[in-house]
DNA sequence: CGACAACTTGACCATTATCAAGCAAGGTGG
DNA sequence: CCACCTTGCTTGATAATGGTCAAGTTGTCG
């Protein structure tokens, strides 16, 4: 793996992120602290992989800052971003010894990093670990299966209004969500996420700002200018 | 909830199904035995439903016999089903207050029912059952992410094959996939787990049995001629 | 400043959805 | 026992959403 090692500082990105808790990302937000206070501190480049899919699976990371993709390839090269894990989310949910999907930085990244055999053997006799996994766990699990009525039921409109305010809410450092957005990701992430082409991303990112509904200052910033109207389109 | 309580009896309808047990699926076989057993047996007839969405979530369940489907609709009545447990399947995940789904016979079920609260505390002194939980939540857990690759990424056609495969597999009572598989669902289920409509589900099916891959002696029997190119068709 | 990658836009096309009609199986009442 | 109705499934014709191919633009980094 294609990362710089260093031990963990007390002090780490999430101990910001922690300051504020409100309902349910609490929980989460806390369970991602304890997990990460039991790792190593380990640095990903800008688009490295930092692990692949069918390769032994032995860690849990938490982000601790950057932006990482998670994906799975069909054999003719599609591809499908099953997540994008900001600051604070953790990865590599695994039960089976091999990975399912590979891990990429799509931003430079710091992860802790955590065995997994360590984790789930001290989460036995540590109940808040225990809590804390499961929550983790959970929040994937429910992120996946809203992620699937998306692919499987929603409009481009509704996809990329949805990815929109999802990511808005998910990078705001407060109760609030933000309005300005900045996407760490490519349209091709974006369209691989949103199960759609790159183009159909494009188009429709500016049919939303012809609609006054968003902004584009640059192709990486957005200006969410009317967000019950995103609302409405997420249906 | 429209269904019949009756205590459970200790030779249940999984009793049968764990005799044989091959690599991974022994795991959450026996877990979902060990789930089942500390829980009720309930009945809930074709098409009633189990719970709904936004109730509070109180049991996690253990199909016994039948089928079930999970829901999720959109507000203009888009319907995404989220799975389809069979024998010896869980459903009921949630960590939230209310769950986030419906659950809805799809034939005839007898059910294991047990309260979340009471197996979560129980898990915490009972290493097995803990692993138990964790086996059946990861199961779910890779089971979505399939299936959202296959809605992000897969044609139509890819998706009537692995639909096909899976049920085979799942349906199979020894280590070999069945080669007859009935659809104890109806075109319009099959459609919104899919992410299509019912009228390219019937299409798709013809054009396989125009093809020789499969043949439809009924609507609700499929016979599986050619698994290869099934599999191919996969991708 | 030039080269390359990322993004946008346009024209056209294909897959899948929609709308509509017909068919088959199963159940009910005469 | 059969006609009738209902429900679920199939098939056809047409439309639309999103995909493909291609060209052009913008932005970034050396």
């Amino acid at each position: 793996m294609n990362v710089h090692v260093a031990p963990l500082s007390s002090h780490n990105a999430l101990n910001a992120r922690g300051e504020g808790r409100w309902g349910e990302v609490v929980e989460v937000s806390r369970a991602a602290d304890l997990v990460s206070s039991l790792g190593t501190v380990v640095q990903a480049p800008r688009n490295s992989e930092i692990f692949g899919e069918d390769e032994p699976a032995e860690y849990i990371y938490v982000v601790l800052s950057g932006v990482v993709r998670i994906c799975k390839l069909l054999g003719d090269g599609r591809r499908q971003i099953e997540a994008f894990c900001l600051t604070g989310d953790a990865f590599g949910w695994e039960r089976g010894a091999t990975n399912r999907f590979s891990a990429e930085a799509v931003s430079e990244c710091r992860l802790a990093r955590v065995k997994r055999s360590i984790l789930f053997a001290r989460a036995s006799d540590d109940a808040e670990l225990s809590q804390a996994l499961w929550a983790l766990t959970f929040a994937e699990l429910h992120r996946a299966q809203d992620h699937l009525l998306l692919l499987g039921r929603k409009t481009a409109q509704e996809r990329v209004a949805a990815f929109l305010l999802d990511l808005a809410r998910r990078s705001a450092s407060g109760p609030e969500a933000a309005t300005e957005v900045v996407l760490p990701m490519s349209r091709q992430d974006i369209a691989d996420y949103l199960g759609l082409t790159i183009e159909t991303v494009s188009r429709t990112l500016t049919s939303l700002e012809e609609a006054a509904i968003i902004s584009l200052p640059s192709s990486r910033r957005v200006l969410l200018r009317d967000r019950h109207a995103l609302r409405r389109l997420d249906s």
